[in-house]
DNA sequence: GCGTGATCATGA
DNA sequence: TCATGATCACGC
């Protein structure tokens, strides 16, 4: 059976320390469902199954996984020396009405403000049954984090204002960076031109570099 | 199409 | 080898 939501963030905790040194296959079976042969056509399939434990509020909201919480959920797979093997996605970005649009008020900052990371087994040559579920981080942007990731947020939204959001490239920013979120490459949504006039161009997201997060881990496991 | 969950796959 | 740009699945 699903999970309830957890009514606390120690109950939460509590429940990611429960699951962390199982194996993937161990934590489907409980669920009742199948692990896929790899990951190719099911991206989502380890987040989604964490949710399930964790009691994670279901749906595709703007809103955080524990909405009573506040708290975030990210699993992140990490290579065989604990390094992040891919960057995170945070959120879609915005593309028009954003003009005085504040980090204060961003969905970057929301979302990042309380994140429970679950780091995972992720190199490929595993077979994704036999990856192991790590221990959990909660974790909190310090003030120097805040700092790199709005310096970033406001760097890259200019450019949005500003009708640049197609010379906008993932090497932009030191911690945040702006790439495609997007079913396909013929994916379109409305954003500002370089004349101010709108423009079709493709969804993109924001995602954390993997050298910020893998810092985010190292400075819980030292 | 948008927003959720992300990883894939290829060029540099 | 690895990060960038592209892509997959699902609910609505």
């Amino acid at each position: 059976m699903k999970q309830p939501p957890p009514n606390s963030i120690n109950e939460l905790l509590t429940r990611a320390e429960n699951i962390a040194g199982y194996t993937l296959s161990e934590l489907a079976e409980q669920a009742g469902i199948s692990v896929p042969e790899n990951l190719k056509r099911n991206k989502g399939w380890v987040g989604q199954l964490l949710e399930w434990h964790l009691g994670a509020s279901a749906g595709s909201k703007p809103l955080p996984d524990f909405i009573d919480l506040g708290i975030e959920l990210k699993t992140i797979p990490i290579s065989y020396s604990g390094k992040p093997l891919e960057t995170t996605f945070v959120s879609v970005a915005p593309l028009t009405g954003v003009h005085s649009l504040k980090w204060e008020e961003s969905h970057v900052r929301h979302k990042l403000a309380h994140v429970l990371w679950i780091p995972v087994e992720g190199e490929r040559e595993i077979p994704v049954g036999d990856r192991h579920v790590g221990y959990p981080v909660l974790w909190k942007p310090s003030t120097a984090e805040e700092h790199q990731l709005k310096q970033d947020w406001e760097e890259l939204m200019d450019l949005i204002v500003l009708g640049k959001v197609e010379s906008i490239t993932a090497k932009h920013g030191e911690v945040l960076q702006l790439r495609p979120k997007a079913a396909n490459s013929r994916s379109l949504t409305e954003a500002y031109g370089e004349n101010g006039n709108p423009i079709k161009t493709l969804p993109r997201g924001f995602y954390l570099k993997t050298h910020f997060t893998h810092a985010i881990l190292k400075s819980f496991f030292n």
